[in-house]
DNA sequence: GTCTATAAAGGGATAGAC
DNA sequence: GTCTATCCCTTTATAGAC
């Protein structure tokens, strides 16, 4: 009940589409409508199975749950952040990853995710934890090398790559993502956007750029 | 259905008092169960009435969870960011700032609340604004006067002073809360949060020093 | 308003046939 | 492995007495 809760059960290479229906099912109904309100026919009836076929494959619906959030593998991250050592105007890279980065998260299929699983943590911090380190952690990662990259060659003054950052994301984030969590309608930010993550980039090179330089602007 | 959710039931002042036993009894559990996990007989008991009782102040569930969640108010933030009018070192005071909005939103019971509000966020997007309203936004206004006359006085450079307070905001959290939410045990990152939060203060006053000056550091 | 007792419905999990 | 049918428990909500 531990840790096994995510494990993907051992299948026949027959079966494996199968298993993956359900997975899938199982994502889209939980993420959708959270654990509690999912009902295990819900996601026989969506994954085109019956549910005896389900308890066949997890012996229950915290199992279930766990393998289909544990086995759930962010390509988004990879994509993100690509090019990062090639040369070019550190700003004009910041900008994109900050966009790249805002619309990932501020993405309904995220947001949704979110909930669903922060709102089982208490009950399954196991599960919640590898949500964890297979999305933000990741592109925290990510991000955390880049900087690092960028602070040898001296487009950023130096300083320690991982909470650098943990603020870039925060800075840029501020509280949009906590909006989005909490259903909030904000009034006009959605038409700029683009000038919140504009300054959030500006605050950002502010504080990290070359020490020698006068007034970036 | 709609708004009615967060209406307070209209009580003679006589039963006043166990209409706060209620709720308090109500907020206890659905913060530290979930709303789905809590069940109306646990309320009832916990709040030392029947559950006929409790039918009788609220007419389902719903309406209960609208109301435990509407009528919270957050007089924590109003604690916080008191004098900011006085003179003093600006990062001294950003600093405090910092380090008491941090303990806020760390605070186990916040993030409890936050865990069960966000979860049902989707099917009671009227209760969660409400619960953004009173708590984060209040805070937000808060620092976005703070920042304001801070600005006025020359101790930070003019810019949009609500614009400010999300990236103050922003920057010092980070990480920190989403990991907490999702129950993510940190290594080593309990033991310097005062390196954490002091590293956050400064990169904000990197960026929202007042022009002039040379390298504040 | 407050209680006890109960109706009514839903859904997790399993038995047993194929 | 997969299905149909069913057990059984939990929980919401109400009826009716005081």
């Amino acid at each position: 009940m531990t840790t096994s809760e995510l494990a993907l059960p051992r299948v026949t290479p027959r079966s494996r589409r199968k298993l993956d229906q359900i997975l899938q099912a199982a994502r889209q109904l939980f993420f959708k409508q959270g654990f509690a309100a999912t009902t295990m026919e819900a996601v026989a009836k969506e994954a085109g199975v019956s549910k005896a076929t389900l308890y066949a494959y997890f012996k229950s619906r915290e199992m279930l749950f766990g393998a289909a959030v544990g086995a759930l593998d962010n390509h988004y991250t990879a994509s993100l952040i690509s090019g990062a050592t090639t040369p070019g105007d550190i700003r004009e890279k910041l900008l994109r990853f900050a966009k790249d980065i805002l619309e990932l998260l501020l993405h309904p299929q995220t947001i949704a995710a979110y909930r669903t699983v922060v709102s089982e943590s208490a009950r399954f911090p196991e599960i919640s934890e590898a949500f964890y380190v297979n999305g933000a952690r990741r592109l925290l990662d990510r991000l955390e090398g880049f900087f690092a990259a960028a602070m040898a060659t001296g487009a950023l003054r130096s300083a320690p790559p991982d909470r650098a950052a943990e603020q870039f994301i925060g800075v840029i984030r501020g509280d949009l993502m906590l909006r989005a969590l909490l259903s909030v309608k904000s009034k006009r930010e959605n038409d700029d956007a683009d000038a919140i993550i504009a300054s959030g980039v500006d605050v950002f090179y502010r504080a990290y750029r070359p020490e020698e330089s006068g007034s970036g602007k």
